[in-house]
DNA sequence: TACAACTTGCAAGTGACTTGCACTTGGGGG
DNA sequence: CCCCCAAGTGCAAGTCACTTGCAAGTTGTA
């Protein structure tokens, strides 16, 4: 059987990660093994982008036959628990409806969103130690402990400003 | 008359900006005067932290004999306007709904969000300067302009904390 | 293998917004 | 200063993303 780097230690692309791994991820994090959990994390992870719950539906869809074999309040409910349990990551971009990616494996990121189009693109190379200090320094009489943060950028991609310049 | 400093210069503190002020602003951004938009303008300028939607009402209903003179619809829809003018912005702190703070006379700044009790927190010296710089340096390929960045922090406040520990 | 705790499907419910439409109003033009 | 209409409003119905109650099905462990 070919040996697969343990997924939080790697970076990017598991593109061909065996279900084995999420199912050991599942029970590492001491979650129940359930098929729909299964799916979930082997979509988001082969995304390089945040998905909306729509398109995570409509991915689990396309590799059953085209249709999804769970219900949507159970794949809500997958999401919540898998969120709790940190293994993804709910992303406040759009007030309009959640978006998902996988909170392993990849190195700290944030996004940029178009604001035409919605296509989200990556942003590396975070200053969260920065953004952590000035959290922490910046008149915060109340708060000592900062468990996360969300950084996103908006702006117009270049395939939409182009059409706007016709 | 009393001079009032032109809000957009302004530094925090609006406590006592004449309705006239909001009616100059409105003005100027070619945004008819109507009573709401002075209202909404007036409440959240008198806040220091973003509101929700729920939270508006009841600060306008409390200048108005404890009943707000404006149904729902219309606040809503006052709130998109005065969004798009870029007299408030819309804050993504909660999936569950939107709050907005005001756009004008403040410094640069982002929030801590209590992720136990809700309460929120100014983060000033924010170094968005660095942030943007981030975001076009970093393997952005198809966006050049970055329009806005959203930099909200999640921790547990002071109060929440020792609540838990008892 | 038995069972308790956890999950799911289904269907109904919730709640934050949105929209269609007829009526009103702010403010520029005459 | 008044007229007029684009812009704004109230009301009520609608939408849509998500949640929940409950009976039935699974998982994992004892």
């Amino acid at each position: 059987m070919k040996h697969y780097t343990h997924p939080l230690d790697m970076e990017e692309a598991f593109d061909d990660m065996p279900d084995a791994e999420f199912r050991y991820l599942l029970a590492g994090h001491r979650i129940k093994i359930m098929p729909v959990r299964v799916d979930i994390l082997r979509v988001l992870s082969r995304e390089k982008h945040p998905l909306s719950v729509v398109s995570i539906i409509e991915k689990i869809a396309k590799s059953h036959n085209g249709i999804s074999p769970y219900n949507e309040a159970t794949i809500y409910r997958s999401l919540e628990g898998l969120t709790k349990a940190k293994l993804v990551n709910r992303i406040l971009i759009d007030p309009d409806r959640s978006y998902y990616e996988i909170a392993f494996g990849r190195k700290h990121h944030h996004h940029v969103v178009c604001t035409s189009c919605g296509e989200i693109e990556d942003v590396t190379g975070c200053i969260s130690h920065d953004l952590h200090d000035m959290a922490r320094s910046s008149g915060l009489k109340k708060f000592r402990h900062i468990e996360s943060h969300s950084l996103e950028f908006f702006g117009i991609c270049l395939p939409c400003n182009k059409e706007k310049n016709i």
